[in-house]
Parts: structure tokens; C-alpha cells; sequence
DNA sequence: CGCGCGCTTGATTTGCGTCAATATGCGTGG
DNA sequence: CCACGCATATTGACGCAAATCAAGCGCGCG
């Protein structure tokens, strides 16, 4: 019963110096349409301080299969998702691997108080982030929101976490599938919320394997499901191309 | 494939009003011996600040399997393990269960930025708390090391929710026991550190259902698996006293 | 005492992992 | 253009680990 094999991993950054303009009521244009001074941390940042930590930030863009920190290597940045989905994997000394989070815009990245991650950190998809050096963020510190912020996306990661150790730990495999589209169905149309709408289609970021990874099953048994799904009309699969038809079905099969 | 079967709850909380002498240099005689006045939140408290909590603080001590907040219910106290043992628990409408979390001294409990929780907590032993109204807290939220404490607990109970995620997804039933015994053991002897030790004996503070509904597994797999790591000379069992007389090879089956 | 509860142990079933063969899509080079 | 290789996905047959079903034991308690 030894899941999960090896896969191999690409290496590529493609970085490019941030703009420096700073106008439009004194907020970078870096940030202007940038979800993170909304919904992430930099919404607690005043404009000035917005300013420095724009000066210290770069942009990167990197591809599908990049590592961004290695098991147990040091962290020297931090950085805020712009677009692009990021995997956290823990794996055994035998290759058995589990993906313990997902994170997408505008989360952000990186492990206060620990020089150190005891996690993987994987582009799962092509994804930008807007990254900057650990001092910076730490002269920001006594920002009162700041703090705040990161405690309150760490609440947010902890509850989501929890949640899927309850779907890996005792649902079956196709209520798993079933909450793991639901999940990501949320993540490309926030709108979806909680509630109900009629349907929803989108591309996996994922692959089979990484879904295995996340559920905690293997290649097979979630093609299988998503078959199965699809068979019974509750989605409609073609590749990576998912349209779920029956939110109301599928949502129940997930498990309140 | 419904696991999880409901189980009975009691509730009763014995209250006892705190002593109010306020020497020994300033610090409240209900803090003195406190671990949490070390380890836990409240080091990050000056001594004035100490007496304001203490004043408002209440003593109270919980039989096993109290509810100190059901599913949904609204919070209004936060509290400080003093001893015990608190489980966080999940359940899906057919009654299925994970315990997503363990607390044990000198762990913070509630959940700061919200009004109800997703989550129950319960008590697993008898546990004894030190609690306090949500403003009190709220009115000292301006010290600066009292939210970090806060976050570097949500990081701590973050890692330890992927770790599980990893045991609980990927892991084989008796890898599963062995990771809760090494759980149980270093909590119970913090001495014991990541390091391995020669051995170690206690009480599981959770029955055999408890600890099912922690690795994802029925109490009937549990049973066997303790059984088996006794019949291969691991550990002894009896009832609920345990010990561990092969660290080594525990650690190793429980995989780094 | 007898009942309930926690736990163990055994027999049986089954969901999902494993192994293996066969698509399907995509980039590369002939 | 097709041929080829490679990675990802699907599908089927088979086996096994863990769930389910079912006794039975020890113990505390009304």
C-alpha cells in the first residue's frame, strides 16, 4: 500500500525589475490592480509603506513544476501570489506524497518566525508572484494590520487545512472528488460561495496525480471517479475540461 | 464504507472563582506556577497586564467528554489549557467524525476574528482551564507580542494539521498508531524532543474510538494494530497504559 | 446480579491500491 | 505530412488492507 511515485521537477525563473512609477494617489502601479492590497496583506498597508514595499519587490513569473522552496531550504523571500496555483507537499523518506494546502491569489507566501519550511512549495500551474525580501516585510512588522492579516490568512489556512484532514481522513473516494472540484470551482469563480449556482466549468490545475496527492489516492481511483461522475451527469470531464452540471448533486455528495 | 458512530456527551463545569493576591513581585499566585505564563500566550504579558487578565480569569474544570463549544455555536471565551487534554473535532450529517486537532497545556483556546467556530471541542480527559471573557483579550490586543504569540501558535497548530494530513492521506494503518504513539509520548514528556529516546510509558489520554477518528481508521484497526506492535515487542499494551520499548524502530515505522 | 461500555478477536466483504495494457495528446524531427 | 517518443489519462483484472459484521470478554455501576 505504498502510494505516490517520483516525478521529475524543472527549475526556471523568469524575473523582471517592478516598474517604479508611483503615482495615481501615490499607490505603485504594480499594485493598482493587484488583488493582494485588497483581499491580502498588502490591503493593510498605507500608501507610504505600500511605496517601500513596492521599491524592494520584483516580479516573477514561473512555469508549471517549479520549486519555489524545497523541503527543509532556507526562505530568504517572501512573495504574494498574482495568478497561478501553488501546491504545499510533505512527502515520506519513500516517495509517498501529500499535498497539505493550496494556495491562490492573492494568498500569501512564506513562513514567518521559522527560517526553515518543513514543506514543499511547487508551482502547480504557470504562476506570477510578487516577491520581496524578508527584511523588508519584517521593518513593516509593527504595521499593526500587518500582523494581523497574516495571523488572520494563517486562521484561513488552518480551518482549510482541518477541513481536509476530515475529507482525506473519512470521506470516500468519490465524495473526495467531489469536494475537491467544488474546491477548486470556488477558487477560479469566487462568486460560486457557498451557495448553490446552477454550474460552473473551468480547466484542473492539477493534474490526475497531484489530485491523487491532495485526496490522498492514486491516478487511477480518481480517473475512475471522475468517470463515474461524469457517467452519472453530475459533470461532464474531457482532459483537464470540467463542467459541473449538478451543483446541487455534486455538493451533497461532498458532504455539507 | 460510514465510519464513525455517535457517541454519548456529558456536560458539566465546575467553576471556582481565582484567588486575588497579587504578589510574588507582581504576578497573580493563579499564574505563578502556569505554564502558559512560559510557553503559552501569556508570556507575552507584562505583569500589570497579568493582573488585569488574572482578575478577569475563572478557573474551571471540565469532566471527559464535556462540550466546551459544539459545531456552530457562538464563542464568547477564550481559555488557556492547564491541564488535559482537547480534541477538535469534524462531522460530516451521517455522523462520521475526524478529530482534526489535539491541545494539550499550555495551548490557547478560541478562535480570534470570529464569532462562531466550524469546529467542536471537547473535552478528551479531565481537563482544567483558565478562561476569559473575549474583550478582556481584545483590550490588550494592542501588546505587541500578543498577537505574535497568538500566530506563532496558529503556525505551530498549522504544521502539525499538515502533518497529520500527511499521516492520515498517505499513511498505512499501523505507520498511523506508531505516529500517535510518538504524538501522545512527546507531549506527555516533552523531554523526549524529536530525539530518540530509550523509552517512554503513560495512560492514552483518547479511547480507542478517539484515536479511530483521529488517524481515519475504526476502532477495530486500532485494536489489531496495537495488538501487532505489541506481539512484535514495539510497545506493551494493557487497557490504556502503554509503553514504548522500541523508540527506534517506533520512529522508523512511524517514518521520519 | 445484569446491563452497558470499552476493548479485543475472528470471519467476511469490499473499496481502493496495484499491475498492466491501451488510449490520447503534444512536441520534435524526419 | 506522418512517425516517434514521452507524459498523462483511461480502463480492466486482480489482490490486499482495512471496513464491516459478529461474538465474546472484563469491568464498573445502578
Amino acid at each position: 500500500m505504498v502510494v505516490g511515485r517520483d516525478r521529475q521537477r524543472r527549475n526556471k525563473w523568469k524575473t523582471r525589475p517592478v516598474r517604479q512609477d508611483i503615482h495615481t494617489s501615490g499607490i505603485p502601479v504594480l499594485c493598482v490592480s493587484c488583488e493582494a492590497r485588497h483581499r491580502g496583506i498588502c490591503g493593510a498597508l498605507e500608501p507610504v509603506q505600500l511605496v517601500e514595499l513596492a521599491r524592494a519587490s520584483t516580479k516573477h513569473v514561473l512555469e508549471e513544476g517549479a520549486e519555489l522552496i524545497g523541503d527543509a531550504e532556507p526562505i530568504d523571500t517572501y512573495a504574494n501570489i498574482l495568478s497561478g496555483v501553488v501546491k504545499l507537499t510533505k512527502s515520506l523518506p519513500d516517495g509517498r506524497q501529500q499535498i497539505v494546502g493550496l494556495q491562490f491569489a492573492p494568498d500569501f507566501l512564506g513562513r514567518p518566525f521559522s527560517e526553515e519550511s518543513a514543506i514543499g512549495v511547487e508551482a502547480a500551474t504557470p504562476v506570477s508572484l510578487c516577491s520581496f525580501p524578508r527584511r523588508t516585510i519584517q521593518r513593516l512588522k509593527d504595521t499593526p494590520g500587518l500582523e494581523r492579516r497574516l495571523l488572520m490568512q494563517t486562521l484561513r489556512e488552518l480551518d482549510e487545512a482541518r477541513g481536509w484532514m476530515m475529507t482525506v481522513g473519512r470521506k470516500t473516494a468519490a465524495e473526495k472528488v467531489a469536494s475537491f472540484l467544488l474546491l477548486i470551482a470556488r477558487n477560479i469563480d469566487p462568486t460560486l460561495g457557498e451557495e448553490v449556482a446552477p454550474a460552473a466549468a473551468f480547466d484542473l490545475p492539477l493534474t490526475r496525480a497531484d489530485i491523487g496527492d491532495f485526496l490522498g489516492l492514486t491516478i487511477e481511483t480518481v480517473s475512475r471517479q471522475l468517470t463515474r461522475l461524469g457517467r452519472d451527469g453530475l459533470i461532464s470531464v474531457k482532459g483537464r475540461r470540467v463542467e459541473l452540471l449538478d451543483m446541487g448533486r455534486l455538493a451533497d455528495l461532498a458532504g455539507a
